[in-house]
DNA sequence: CGAGTAGTTTAGAATGATTATTAATAAGTA
DNA sequence: TACTTATTAATAATCATTCTAAACTACTCG
């Protein structure tokens, strides 16, 4: 079975299949594939996206592993979901430092804000006694792009 | 904007429907009923629950009515829409100051956590030259009773 | 006050994302 | 190598949301 499916691969060391083998998760060729495919994208795909992308290189892919895969990843915390953009589909965004995602409402974009000092949030937070197990924060506008576009060509 | 609204009156000077006046939509039996139950109403509800909650009292009502209504306010700015909660619906939040939403991911209650300085957010935005519309923050966690259930029933 | 018209509503069909089902398959293990 | 059990693949089912087309009605203007 080809488990190397993806170009500019990264054989080794993918936290993703990591925290697979860490779980007692079987380590499939399709995992891996998919998990590889994760963590050499910077984009914040969809489970369609990550199934038709895979598809080519492994053609017995079925869209139903893809969201096991990542709905376990999900489970383990090594990815999270991104509130739906306007398709109506989920997003996932590889688990970092929690940050903020900046979806561009043209052109469908997403671009990640880091470096937010976030403790006041938490703060707030515990005062109501709520406990945060995970943070979704996004923000919709229009992207630097879209926006110079939009004045050159006006509309 | 105002904050001085109390639940059990409202029977005039909805500003929902005042909006929908103002921007020359008809105002119809159906969006009144609508526009009546968001202003009455604290919850974070679905389309369905909206649905539901006034088919009582209007048993002609079309779902399609209450998505359209919906989807109305939001392009107006009256309404906004709740990351989607675990059980992959869309929930609305009406549009007050921005501020952020906490999600019991055990009972799904949603808590307004208004009173946060966001304008960090906006000026490292801002340097990405990305131009905010709309914010969308959400935290998912245990809300403080059932974190006292949790504690006292353990399990 | 009473048509005309353009926007709304309704009911149901269509769409699209996600989940469930189940037989076949393969990873991990002894 | 053979066994056990999780996983996969293909497809059906589900559920939220949108679309469609015909009937309806709020608002305008005469």
């Amino acid at each position: 079975m080809n488990l190397e499916g993806h170009p500019a691969n990264n054989l080794e060391d993918n936290p993703l299949i990591d925290g697979l083998r860490a779980s007692g998760a079987k380590i499939t060729a399709q995992r891996i594939a998919i998990c590889n495919w994760l963590l050499n994208t910077n984009t914040h795909p969809t489970a369609t996206a990550v199934y038709e992308e895979i598809r080519d290189d492994f053609p017995t892919m079925s869209l139903a592993t893809v969201y096991n895969t990542l709905s376990l990843l999900e489970g383990l915390g090594l990815l999270h979901q991104v509130a739906r953009a306007d398709d109506g589909s989920v997003r996932y965004d590889q688990a970092t430092t929690p940050h903020i995602n900046l979806v561009c409402t043209r052109c469908g974009q997403i671009t990640d804000l880091h470096h937010l000092d976030l403790s006041p949030l938490a703060r707030s937070s515990a005062t109501l006694g709520f406990h945060i197990q995970n943070l979704n924060l996004t923000a919709y506008g229009l992207c630097a792009d879209c926006l110079a576009e939009l004045e050159s060509g006006e509309k």
